[in-house]
DNA sequence: GATTTCCATTAGATCGGTCTACCAAAGGTC
DNA sequence: GACCTTTGGTAGACCGATCTAATGGAAATC
């Protein structure tokens, strides 16, 4: 079965390709008595548009890449789910890759990508991210890039939450507690997101008299459920037993819940649980988790709508757009009273 | 600045188009000193690789495209992983699209993708799809499809969970615990799938006593955890008080938990639960969940080799894949006894 | 009536690769 | 020396759109 040109179609319909092709982009030049008998010719031959060819002559692809680490996630889930709404309604089909937080295979993806000709690349960059790693393929295409989520170039555009000021507000909703020591667990180590919570929390404790410490499940610890459970051992296992213990997300939290049961430690009586995310499954889980929402559709929204700008004006200078968070206080951490 | 092409390669190199791009393609006719040559000049040069340009002329885009309902459903989210990773390592780059369980939308996504020249799709149907909703752009461009973990027709091809087989794991299960009676909640109403462990569960019921209604909450709950604790609102609030409840999925489950503590009951002693998927978090949670495994990474892995399978040799018979499932029975039904 | 403007339409180059068919020179065989 | 084969390489058509510059004819202007 031979495939419907505009050739065959404008034979057909008695016009030239170039008609064709007009009537085709709705061309304003082309009477409607000739466009409709094109459009007829269309359907009866079963034509379909070949935006592989027509990109090839404009160079554009209508098309974005995406580079995320794990949609397991859910965090990561609604946030690719709100890119792809934003770039399908712009018109743009969605690439996707999962590097499963993998700088290696990042590269590949990156590589890809490019040569998948995309007008532009979302990338939640794996952790060990370097400008260098990254660099070399970016800047033989010129392909802009917009890192969401997580930063490690200031060259390049940001869309994010405000992960200080999330630190803050959890960390003085902590303190007010009456808390006298805090852990944080779990979270890609790295990453300038983890970085950054950890400077909120800082700041936010300071003053507080609440003993903080970030460093005791650093290492070798992940963005998901077994790392926190992980986590939790490692810490308590050290003979520390904090008053509160943050999750770097959601996802570590639900692993800190069942390893803390696991011990006979009842999350939110024993020990409070507090997170960032906010993602659907806290509100639901028992006890329903304090946890500092982040909005990943308005991120998700917010990042494509940016890279659009940058293709459509790449001489924009690097833009940093945060997103401010919300603390939402649930029983995890509102039943907390100290240990009698 | 303007793009490197192989044009300006070759002339770099001293030779001709042609041998330029046979290096490319790791041609034997091509010695290793002029290869080496052209390679020189390729990365001197900064030089990409223009895969749309070949694409067009070999008539391939080396990309598949994917559509699924939601992936905050951790379920479809491996499914969608395990694909992406087989295809990245075919060769193949994936385009995603998310149905968000809507025909219309899922239409727009496929035109679009058969336009972007993809060789394949991968489609996990929305509720509702009918051949000669899908069939149009389908027939029109002949690219194959085929069906993921639901299915609308029987002359394309189909990977999934063997449904009636957990439905009657989980159905023996449930009666083999004494309950008198159980009600299915959630779940896409006229999903093959639905249908399948609906099926499986009456026949596994068969002569063992149990009271088995999967009518009670069908109309209008979806495939989530809103869906779940509105479908056990509904059932309770008819002054119905079955011994078991089966969730259509984990997703649904978690709401099914939630909704039955809002009303001081609790899953797993005052009424057992059991459900479908075995998603990582149904062990995690409290009481552990009793699921049937449909494993999606062997789903994706099996969907994405048939796929590609039939891109080479497009003349095969419409094939069927079942996976079979496997019963993980833990607290949330194994504490049950009869009510005093 | 001559010239200009406008309208509908088109021929042909172009995007950046791949592929077919062909060629020139070197080496081998009788 | 004539003929065949192998090796290394190339010219130019081709994929299916878009886009520029041009054209023939009708209507409008002077």
């Amino acid at each position: 079965m031979k495939t419907v040109t505009l050739n065959d179609v404008s034979r057909a319909a008695g016009v030239s390709r170039s008609t064709a092709s007009l009537v085709l982009r709705g061309s304003p030049k082309i009477p409607e008595t000739t466009a409709e008998r094109v459009r007829l010719a269309m359907t009866e031959l079963g034509y379909v548009y070949n935006r592989h060819a027509a990109n090839m002559r404009r160079s554009e692809s209508m098309t974005l890449g995406l580079i995320v680490t794990d949609i397991r996630n859910p965090y990561f889930a609604g946030l690719t789910m709100t890119i792809e709404e934003a770039a399908h309604t712009a018109g743009y089909t969605l690439l996707v890759g999962y590097s499963r937080d993998d700088v290696e295979r990042q590269s590949l993806q990156l590589e890809t990508m490019v040569q998948q000709q995309v007008d532009g690349i979302l990338l939640l960059p794996a952790t060990g991210s370097e400008l260098n790693a990254v660099c070399g393929i970016i800047d033989r295409s010129s392909v802009p890039v917009l890192q969401v989520a997580r930063y490690f170039s200031e060259e390049l555009d940001y869309v994010g939450p405000d992960n200080i000021a999330a630190g803050q507000q959890l960390a003085r909703h902590v303190s007010s507690l009456g808390a006298a020591s805090a852990v944080l667990i779990g979270g890609p180590e790295r990453s300038s997101a983890r970085t950054e919570r950890i400077e909120g929390l800082e700041t936010g404790f300071t003053g507080s008299g609440v003993v903080f410490d970030s460093s005791l499940s650093a290492a070798a610890t992940t963005n998901n459920a077994a790392g926190g459970s992980e986590g939790v051992a490692r810490v308590l296992d050290q003979g520390i037993w904090p008053d509160c213990i943050i999750a770097y997300s959601d996802a570590v939290a639900i692993g800190i819940y069942a390893e803390l049961r696991r011990r006979n430690l009842e999350p939110g009586r024993d020990i409070s649980v507090a997170s960032f995310d906010d993602i659907a499954m806290a509100e639901l889980l028992l006890p329903p988790l304090t946890s500092v929402s982040t909005y990943p559709e308005l991120i998700g929204h917010q990042a494509a709508e940016l890279l659009l700008n940058r293709i459509r004006d790449p001489s924009l200078r690097p833009q940093r757009s945060l997103v401010e968070p919300a603390l939402k206080i649930r029983a995890s951490t509102a039943q907390w009273r100290p240990r009698t």
